[in-house]
DNA sequence: CTAAGCTTTATTGTATACAATTGGCAAAAG
DNA sequence: CTTTTGCCAATTGTATACAATAAAGCTTAG
């Protein structure tokens, strides 16, 4: 995708993006990367400046922490809903999704990028079935953040277990059709990741680029 | 703006968007048509199919309630998070604000216009000081729908006092240092405000074009 | 030497032309 | 009569040229 390009790593926080050289460097023209711009500074991973100016937002600690907060607050809001509309066929997939979660991690070395897909397929489903529109859109632009996936590759297998644990009660709830449950679950569940990520990150001050 | 020119009553819920016909209408040229529609389409009052077809979205009253249900949860949050960094500043820019709420209100002829616009601001500056870039984000894209507004068209002169009393208690809350109050009492604000619109619109069955 | 104002340059906003894709209709085969 | 396939029209995606605006640098007056 060509939104990934101008952010994933090669540039630095605060540097200025001008539509001119993103279009040379992508090979396209100004059109499309205008397009991707907005879509970017919606996602506050781009900063714009009162004249118009685009550059590249810096996420300060505290930025992630209010990322992860309001995450944490709607998705606990979406697992509360989901159980009202939980089918049993919805329930065996995340069952199956949890499974090859655990097949992933609990290897000698972890699988991350299946336990990647997987776990966002398992929040994905769980979203979905919680029938809001709305609540779907503001979370995928929180949760299409890369810096809240390459979180993962810091994970420890303690980490890694904890959230297939967690995922583990989750389904619980669901079966057991308890909304706050579920949403107690899931607001911890995120609050864990940021943790994760927290820690990793101690004492860089800012973020930096990621492999990906 | 051009953003409610689209949608400002002129067109009924399933109509094509043809951007060519939108760019003739506005006289303005398709360039700028196509990224109102991607905000429009962010905003979910504008529906994209999979071939990028974009149709006026339909807004059940199920749609409304969630809107309105989402606006008391981040409203709620917005309102917790504010208590800590309330200032006596704003404090006092609150309180004048909901004066002239009160005054615009209590009129025999209530001024509608003057009711928004310090609702709006006294709302505005609740976000501002809550702190959180994401959450005035996530939350003017529920904030600027043309429907919520229009809500106030139908309120009653008891709706109005209601919500001068609510403003009030809230700034009590404020004085306080009340988080939990200060959430309750805005998720409550929020939700009466959804209950005059659905009583409005009780037996429509469908949102009808308004005057604005 | 500083600052204000003008000129120049760089960058974004808009219009238009063209390419690519999709939907609809018609004709032909089953 | 139904279904499928291919062509044509309609619509969106992209590129490029031009207009408007904001930043920067220079000149000149204080």
């Amino acid at each position: 995708m060509k939104r990934s390009v101008v952010l994933s790593g090669e540039l630095s926080s605060g540097d200025a993006l001008r539509e001119e050289a993103l279009a040379e460097r992508c090979g396209v023209s100004r059109t499309p990367i205008r397009e991707a711009l907005r879509q970017l500074e919606a996602e506050l991973l781009v900063r714009r400046t009162d004249s118009q100016r685009s550059y590249v937002a810096d996420w300060s600690l505290d930025d992630v922490a209010d990322a992860f907060d309001l995450r944490a607050m709607l998705e606990g809001c979406a697992a509360h809903r989901a159980v009202e509309r939980m089918t049993d066929d919805v329930l065996s997939q995340l069952n199956i999704c949890n499974k090859a979660i655990f097949a992933a991690v609990s290897k000698a070395q972890p699988d991350v990028k299946t336990f990647l897909d997987r776990n966002r397929e398992f929040h994905a489903l769980i979203l979905e079935t919680a029938g809001s529109r709305r609540l779907s859109n503001l979370l995928t632009a929180l949760i299409e953040q890369p810096v809240v996936w390459r979180t993962a590759q810091h994970y420890s297998a303690e980490a890694f277990e904890s959230s297939h644990s967690e995922h583990s009660d989750l389904l619980a709830a669901f079966e057991r059709r308890d909304g706050q449950w579920a949403r107690s679950i899931m607001e911890g569940h995120i609050r864990r990741a940021f943790h994760a990520y927290s820690d990793a990150h101690r004492g860089l001050g800012r973020l930096e680029k990621g492999a990906a």
